[in-house]
DNA sequence: TGCCAGGACTTACGACGTAAGCGTACGCTG
DNA sequence: CAGCGTACGCTTACGTCGTAAGTCCTGGCA
């Protein structure tokens, strides 16, 4: 085989980096139950047991993946123009971070806090607010309210997604409920839920910038 | 023995509430790992395949679990005061909720939305918006913004209890951080986390009552 | 008294995370 | 160019998981 040059190499080179690339991947493509030390070294040409060089624990790999979906948020600039836009920006990115992964959800809702990549936009969130005039206390109760949001708005929409695919059944409606609901329940697009994400961004700014001026 | 009686009887009888109520007392006392099929049926003195006649699968028991924790959501009457205080009292019984079994919150985040038992919520919800004035869609939207804030609250709550408690590693702070962050990231007490929830609550509803108004 | 059926038990399979130890080929040193 | 140490992937094995299939006991009714 012509190929027979590259076999004298070893066959796969891990790494760090390999690694933690196909477990996204994994997650992406087949769910969050899918990643397996093993079913990860087979996607890698490789034994489960030879991840172990590169990592010692699974939960190690885990938060490797998370610190690899953290570094694609942009962390905006302090000279950033209103705090408002730079605040609405951040929330938006990581939302569509949210969304491209939706498999991740639940690792980085569980992870995020403890992960050092988190730490680059928790600052610069902090910084933004100090610098508009929030005490730095209250900047950090805007960052937890902010990221609450994002987060749980994020488990939101996988839960409308699911209803909406049909892979959980649909609540059976009991008697008494409210019409509205019913109406509307079923009726969400995705569309629906760009739009209740801005809804609900407006109505923290708007609730911000009243709390601001109290 | 006196008790020769009850013997006569089968040892042990099952329910699925008595296996739920088992359920969450182990979920709360163990965490959400320690739930396994084994050990809960170790829990109720009968073996693991035992629950196979009350549940079909391990997933209908954690719907069933799911559904017992959001029967304890105080459904607020429709004829309430001002819908501010229904929406705050909401918010903070279903965080209380979450407080008391933390070791559920993956399996309330995750689902939630696909219960029956949070559709009398969500009406309530919905319908108290709509009495104030919110169109039917927008109430759908507040629904959304405030179950998010909750449920994504209760990640980021347990997760500082993790830094808190050393169970994570502190994430070591990388150099340029910024030093309002630092200082007071690791001060974050229960009271802290009790005053950052009421603090996004006052802005949640602000925004709402000028977003009303617009 | 005898039968039936409901409900708990037994056994078994494949997949999981990972501890322990083995073999080999790469790259440095002399 | 020879030799060696070591980095790194492989093998085997243990205990646990969810659950499919089949067995057996026991209490209630004919």
């Amino acid at each position: 085989m012509a190929k027979a040059v590259t076999s004298s190499r070893r066959r796969t080179t891990l790494s760090r980096e390999r690694i933690v690339a196909a477990a996204v991947a994994l997650i992406d493509g087949e769910g969050l139950d899918a990643l397996s030390m093993r079913r990860l070294g087979a996607a890698l040409g490789v034994e489960a047991m030879s991840l172990y060089r590169h990592f010692p624990s699974k939960a190690a790999l885990l938060e490797a993946v998370v610190a690899r979906l953290l570094a694609g948020l942009p962390v905006p600039a302090p000279t950033a123009a209103r705090w408002q836009d730079a605040f609405r920006a951040l929330a938006r990115a990581y939302r569509a971070l949210l969304t491209r992964h939706p498999n991740a959800i639940p690792l980085l809702a569980t992870l995020e806090l403890s992960n050092p990549g988190s730490l680059a936009v928790a600052g610069s969130v902090m910084a933004l607010f100090s610098a508009a005039g929030f005490d730095p206390r209250t900047s950090l109760y805007v960052l937890a309210t902010g990221e609450s949001f994002v987060i749980g708005f994020a488990y939101w929409e996988a839960g409308t997604a699911n209803l909406r695919e049909g892979r959980s059944a649909p609540p059976l409606i009991p008697p008494g409920a409210s019409s509205y609901l019913v109406e509307h329940w079923n009726e969400l697009t995705e569309q629906d839920c760009d739009k209740a994400f801005e809804f609900g961004l407006d109505v923290l700014i708007a609730g911000l910038e009243k709390v601001r001026n109290t």
